[in-house]
DNA sequence: TTGAAAGCGCTAACAC
DNA sequence: GTGTTAGCGCTTTCAA
């Protein structure tokens, strides 16, 4: 144990270099000097040094991913993602929790592990441009999120806009006139909650419906329970609405819960769509409309976006802006 | 950009370990050097090499958590616990996902970023006693799961034998009498599945119940899908179950949306409990009855645990097993 | 209180 | 095809 080249070389009767070249697959070792530094490395049990080759190498292979909470379903599914897909270019991915914190969004601005991390996949929900501009790190990023954030920061994400728009024409188009949004935010924050507001609205002007701001509720924190309380809400309503868009599938199903409790017929009496497909929600009963962005896209895009950046070695000369596909998904929840 | 302790102690005018001292605020510092350093720190924008660091200091603040999947919510919850209860001791977490598959449990078990990485918290669900005490690698390393595994190695869990015999005598006290179970797994594989099966048998007897084999049904990777299939097929027997208990919440949820499908009543004609606590279970309608690990007793001991190891800095002359509560949570799926 | 210098384990440039 | 050596940026004796 604790065994390094030069024990390894020492035992082989070859010089350090030489083992380095076979731990690396060099190619050009004979093949007796292959066999027997193998030997050696194997009776030693010699793990290489990552730290002492980052050092030198200048590169960990390590990328971190910073999200606000893996609690929930969306950042938990894209972690995932994320992970494989950097496991395929022999990357590791270190996981940093925000929770949506405008604090602990500007430490991973700052960086994270200097120089232990090639570079950062960032879903921020606090920041905005200017904090992003302000930022002097030099460890490549790439934001996780919502397109159209017109920041100097390299970016793969969905139309927000376009699907949530989309999204409230859904309920329009299947009879519901007086629609909802569940989990508006307030103004300085997050670019999700500000874009999906503007699509609801876009949705309801190519409806020819008003907009009733009895029908808005906030959402701070995008939680099941936060869906609940304002479903509860907007119940007690004397008009209350018949068709509810709610900005991500924890808060519809958090109002789906209270709909059951308080025995309103989904769709019939009130029709629900959310946003991000979590697994949860084609499960639920009744199983959840959403607009199902393209998860592995953004993943795979985003990784391959980052280690393109790391590879080039030098800030961009100007941010990348990729978008991933999404689709809307009709399930029993809107199907009337 | 990219200056390190040489520049800044050059700029400042003093040595470099003068500026280290500064960075890793020593207190035998003078006011005004410490100020003048700072100065210098700040204009170059130094950041320390963590890499650099760990090098020299044999320690890099880096935890691994390998798990099989994110995007189970059990171990993205655990996951989230783990990357706070680390940072709270300024350690980052890394995750590695083995998709419960041998090979890459394998795989961490070799060593994941040798040197990189502090200590591991692994939860295999393939591996056994037999592969654990092959392990050489000497990093320290926690195992997260079922207590019972008589390995030699540090491990904190829950009482799974227990827990899964009082989730069936529960059901049996409710008046269930053909009480089957979904989750079995193949012999060889995984404690987790073994174990709870193992307390269903006794629960069962407990409750002077037969055995029968037709409702044991198996679920190799307890998905919902998985779930929904086993209770269809259990609905199909000629004498089909009364109450069910699944191995954990998500075959329950897909078990519940099957029975949904199928018009069957629950829990009046069939009454449901889970394992896990998922926070999905408890928006269910009807919400669903579990086991709730302590989860952030589970996190927080295995963390201290492993960090102890580390601190320690030999192998443990015996392994440690910790023991973390759970709590039978009834809720309507078996509310009869 | 501060400085000088060694060295953590590895890679890469250069020699042979 | 293989060996020698410098040095990545930091911490840490040891001196002063």
């Amino acid at each position: 144990m604790g065994s390094n080249l030069k024990d390894v070389a020492a035992l082989a009767g070859v010089s350090v270099k030489t083992v380095s070249n076979v731990v690396n697959g060099y190619v050009h070792v004979s093949a007796t000097t292959r066999e027997r530094v193998q030997a050696a490395i194997d009776e030693l049990g010699y793990r290489p040094n990552a730290t002492a080759r980052s050092l030198r190498s200048g590169r960990s292979g390590v990328l971190a991913l910073a999200v606000p909470e893996l609690g929930v379903p969306y950042f938990a599914e894209l972690a995932s993602l994320v992970v494989d897909a950097a496991a395929t270019h022999g990357y590791t991915v270190l996981i940093d929790q925000t929770a949506g914190a405008k604090d602990r969004e500007l430490v991973v601005l700052g960086g994270i592990r200097h120089h232990l991390v090639d570079g950062v996949l960032f879903s921020p929900l606090a920041l905005g441009v200017a904090e992003l501009r302000r930022r002097t790190d030099a460890t490549p990023m790439v934001l996780l999120g919502e397109r159209g954030l017109r920041g100097p920061t390299d970016h793969v994400g969905i139309d927000n806009i376009r699907a949530a728009r989309q999204a409230t024409r859904h309920l329009a188009e299947r009879g519901c006139r007086r629609i909802a949004a569940i989990g508006v935010q307030s103004v300085g924050t997050g670019a999700t909650a500000r874009q999906r507001y503007a699509g609801y609205r876009k949705g309801l002007a190519d409806a020819g419906l008003e907009l009733d701001p009895a029908l808005v509720l906030p959402a701070p924190r995008f939680h099941r329970a936060e869906g609940y309380a304002a479903m509860a809400t907007l119940l007690e309503l004397p008009d209350p609405p018949d068709g509810v868009f709610c900005f991500n599938d924890l808060l519809a199903l958090g109002a789906l819960r209270c709909l059951h409790t308080r025995g309103v017929p989904v769709p019939e009496q009130v029709a629900l769509i959310g946003f991000d497909d979590a697994e949860e929600g084609s499960y639920a009963t009744p199983s959840l409309s959403t607009i199902a962005p393209d998860k592995a896209a953004i993943a795979t895009t985003a990784v391959e976006l980052l280690l393109s950046r790391i590879r080039a070695g030098e800030p961009p000369d100007r941010p990348r802006r990729l978008t991933a596909g999404y689709a809307l998904v009709a399930r029993e929840s809107s199907a009337r």
